[in-house]
RNA sequence: CGGGGCGUAGCGCAGUCUGGUAGCGCACUUGACUGGGGGUCAAGUGGUCGCAGGUUCAAAUCCUGCCGUCCCGACCA
């Protein structure tokens, strides 16, 4: 994408509003290479582990380079370089840079492109206290930053993905149109991605009062077949996914009404990452019977059980025999668990009971616009960074790495900002303050010496002023002043001109008044 | 990568089923009128119909292969 002169307005605009913020936290500004050696990847095992995912290219002398997916390892041999001393500590870098990934699939514009601007962050420190403050300093320059951009968004617990490390937050500008789903409790601060979300443990699992009985069900294959055959709600059945592990095939068993969250089920001991379905050969081979029938009872294979689905008593599962399914089941009765085995891996639903007894989830859309990590000594450790402490001791440093998508944010923003006619910027980040339209200023003398006498007071004022002096039609003027979205536009004409007015309107108006031209100018704040 | 759709003028599309003159809207050019919410009329410019092969007297249209692109699913700022 080429960003034109409008369009580049804006996106200078928010990168000073990150710089100011970034430099008021604290953080230094720097500029790293974008291409990279493969050498630095190799060190902390990423030049594998990001796959497809990184643009790599060769130089004249076949050595291996990428072109900056993100730059840890570049900060992490910049430190360990220039950095020797605790008493250097605490450091944060940041820059504001191109980034290259090559997605799996970019979509939606500026809003996943396989280049795209970051502002991307870096601190070390000596101690998990020193980390601490600045994690939480960093994360209220984040809140500072889509504050001053006047977007309503939210920060949520968020899983780490192939960046690594302990904890992170995402921030989201929430929009109907955003690719990920947000979970809050409705009366506490919890907020999560639905990827990390978890709901409240679930009651003890209730006494048996039914006996096991295969019966036979001849063409279920799926939750919705078996539930309509035994007349039984889906949150009595349970379900069994076939997944790929390290060795042979494992089971993940959820309540039939429940999905499976992949990013959980990834992280499961043994389980292969990323997470792969089996095929229904290997299904077949090893459970000797076809999915629509697979249950825990008898499994030949490791099993991983969902705590909903845990908590099941008198349930209906598949009997590992095509045809047939178990109802009034009960664990460990019929399916011996062992408490390692009972694990959150689905996807919460609205109206789950949120942790710590803070009122039902809900959902919410959200933009990805920043996160935040904490690294730990990951990196640190990978690639020997070390400092003397004052004992005279070799350290590694703890990390924090914090991203900003600054092209995503020009396309959260207008998803924030629009109506039918066009884009609303907020006035902090609008390419120009007013939108100067003169009518027939190509016609009227009296219109033209108005338009530039005005147009020259604005900028004498330091009122950043774009004029539309086209020789357009009045409609083509106000449609695309309402598609530029200007906050301010002030409307030059013979009609108002008579009695010495101009029309003055705000974008997010909805109708204009008429003003003394001498005093229009007041109004802009 | 898997599943689906689409490639015809700068853009958006019709025409393809049923082979026979390549069309519509917008945009663009010129002129006249018009002039406070995307104007009207008139005259124009612009296309090896994605590429390659095949069938046919004849291919945008039928057949084969390739390429591109968009949408839907598994990832991330």
């Amino acid at each position: 994408y080429t960003w034109l002169p409008l369009g580049l307005a804006v996106l200078r605009n928010i990168e000073t509003i990150i710089r100011e913020e970034m430099v008021k936290s604290g953080a230094q500004e720097v500029l790293m290479p974008v291409v990279q050696p493969a050498e630095l990847w190799q060190e902390s095992a990423r030049w594998q582990k990001m796959g497809d995912e990184m643009l790599r290219m060769q130089d004249r002398h076949e050595r291996d380079f990428c072109l900056g997916p993100t730059h840890e390892e570049v900060i992490t041999d910049l430190f360990r370089r220039e950095v020797q001393s605790y008493r250097q500590l605490p450091v944060n870098y940041f820059q504001i840079q191109t980034k290259f990934r090559d997605e799996r699939r970019p979509r939606f514009g500026v809003m996943r492109a396989r280049e795209f601007t970051m502002k991307d962050g870096y601190s070390f420190h000596l101690d998990q206290t020193s980390f601490d403050a600045t994690y939480a300093e960093m994360y209220d320059c984040y809140s500072r930053i889509l504050t001053r951009m006047q977007l309503d968004f939210r920060a949520v617990d968020a899983d780490t993905g192939n960046i690594g490390g302990a904890n992170s937050h995402e921030f989201h500008v929430l929009a109907e149109s955003g690719e990920d789903t947000i979970v809050f409790a409705a009366n506490g601060p919890y907020a999560a991605n639905l990827e990390k979300a978890e709901a409240a443990l679930p009651a003890a699992t209730p006494a048996p009062q039914q006996g096991l009985e295969k019966v036979a069900t001849p063409g279920v294959k799926t939750i919705a077949d078996l539930c309509a055959q035994l007349e039984l709600p889906a949150a009595q059945t349970l379900k069994t996914l076939m997944v790929v592990a390290d060795d042979g095939l494992a089971a993940i068993v959820l309540r039939g009404d429940h999905d499976l969250n992949e990013t959980k089920a990834a992280k499961l001991q043994g389980i292969r990452t990323p997470l792969q379905f089996a095929g229904e050969n290997d299904i077949r081979t090893t459970m000797q019977a076809a999915p629509g029938s697979l249950g825990p009872i008898t499994c030949p294979v490791p099993i991983f059980v969902d705590r909903e689905a845990a908590a099941l008593a008198d349930f209906s599962c598949g009997a590992n025999e095509d045809g047939y399914h178990y109802i009034g089941a009960n664990w460990q009765r019929d399916c011996e668990l062992e408490d390692q085995q009972v694990v959150d891996v689905r996807n919460v639903v609205e109206g789950d009971p949120a942790p710590d007894n803070q009122g039902a989830l809900k959902f919410l859309r959200g933009i990805e616009v920043g996160h935040i990590f904490q690294l730990g000594t990951t990196y640190s450790t990978a690639m020997n960074a070390s400092v003397l402490d004052q004992d005279g001791n070799s350290v590694a440093p703890i990390m924090g790495c914090y991203g900003m998508g600054v092209t995503r944010l020009v396309a959260a923003v207008i998803e924030q900002n629009h109506d039918d006619n066009g884009i609303i910027w907020p006035a902090p980040l609008a390419p120009y303050q007013v939108h100067l339209l003169a009518l027939n200023y190509h016609k009227s003398e009296n219109v033209k010496t108005a338009t530039d006498a005005l147009y020259q007071e604005c900028q004498e004022q330091g009122i950043n002023v774009l004029l539309d002096d086209r020789d357009e039609r009045p409609g083509a003027k106000f449609a695309d002043a309402d598609l530029i979205g200007i906050p301010h536009r002030i409307v030059v004409g013979e009609r108002g001109l008579k009695n010495s007015m101009v029309e003055y309107k705000r974008r997010s108006d909805p109708s204009a008044q008429d003003v003394p031209l001498a005093e229009v100018l007041d109004r802009i704040g």
